[in-house]
DNA sequence: GTGGCATCTTGTCAATGGCAAGATAAGATC
DNA sequence: GATCTTATCTTGCCATTGACAAGATGCCAC
């Protein structure tokens, strides 16, 4: 915790997951480097090891961040197709989080913190599902949920790889909201 | 081209092309080592930069055949299902190939040959919509072809990731088929 | 104030990407 | 068939990186 007073630092471990959130919106995790951070940091290229061990450890823990982040978006959406949009805007003001979030290979899938942070997630979606189709007998709910997540997943992640026409517009938050009507009308 | 029959090895551009989906399958993009395709090749550590320049040039040719087989794929598709099942089980079938071609900050996306590719792609994907849509007078099919894109997109991208829950099974192309019809039909 | 501990630094190593210069073989031209 | 040209591949090199080991520094409990 501590406020910023530092001595050693102060808060190198905060420092270094937003210095690692800078460098990854100015390029890409792959590109991420222990000691770019070090550097913005001001520390020496070895002491992030202490806080993290390795690269795989800062990035699970920047993951598991990321996952409450995405649960806290979401458990404010009153309906599902504002979750869904809520997922859209996560993903482009969170890029660097959502971009390591689903990428297990880059962190340690089996961290309890990690697991935790995405169970919350995954729960906050469920649960908006649930709420939407509980006055309809026939709904399949784990269906309708892998299918809203899918589609708001799909989308952030067109939308941020770029590969998306111009012609969908420069405004996410309005382009996911048309897209996701068509399933959730 | 050339059969086999080689002196300078034959045909490395091809062999590093294989190796790296190979590679790939093993690891990850990001784990791409050009000089492990080298060793993997049996040739010296600077050969792939007279074929590909660079790292970024390597992947560049990956994610363009990749996209060239992804719009034959589309292509043999019937309707609109097929074509986005027909998605799902080229990501997973080609997860090398997909997962380059969706992460344009490893490769040089202004190549000519690439863009072309991912044209035909695009192509294929928007007239499997519009012939589905062509006889409803209200469908905005830009609109369609964004969704169905998203949906299949997405779950392709979860189910690589590892991120879908246990109980959606082991067969990508039946729960693929169960999810995508919460859309189109 | 002393010992213990977390934090950070310095030094080092193997691996990597990329560049430059050179070697080798295939094909073209005469 | 000899020579020139060019594509292909090799060797050697350098800066950067991740990881490890050993040591220095300052905080805290007792």
């Amino acid at each position: 915790m501590t406020g910023t007073r530092g001595y050693h630092h102060g808060d190198l471990r905060r420092a270094l997951l937003a210095a690692a959130v800078e460098a990854i919106d100015e390029a890409s995790p792959t590109a991420l480097s222990l000691r770019d951070l070090a550097r913005r940091a001001g520390v020496s290229h070895a002491a992030p090891a202490h806080h993290f061990g390795d690269k795989a450890g800062l990035l699970t823990a920047l993951a598991a961040e990321g996952f409450n982040l995405l649960a806290e978006a979401l458990e404010t959406a009153d309906d599902l197709l504002a979750a869904g949009v809520a997922y859209v805007d996560f993903a482009v003001r969170h890029r660097a989080h959502f971009e390591v979030m689903f990428r297990p290979e880059l962190y340690r899938a089996d961290d309890a913190e990690l697991i935790a942070a995405r169970g919350r997630s995954g729960a906050a979606l469920r649960s908006g599902v649930a709420r939407l189709s509980s006055d309809d007998a026939s709904a399949d709910t784990d269906r309708d949920a892998l299918a809203a997540w899918s589609i708001a997943h799909g989308f952030a992640t067109l939308w941020l790889a770029g590969a998306l026409p111009d012609r969908v517009g420069t405004d996410p938050h309005d382009a996911a909201r048309t897209v996701l009507r068509r399933l959730f009308d």
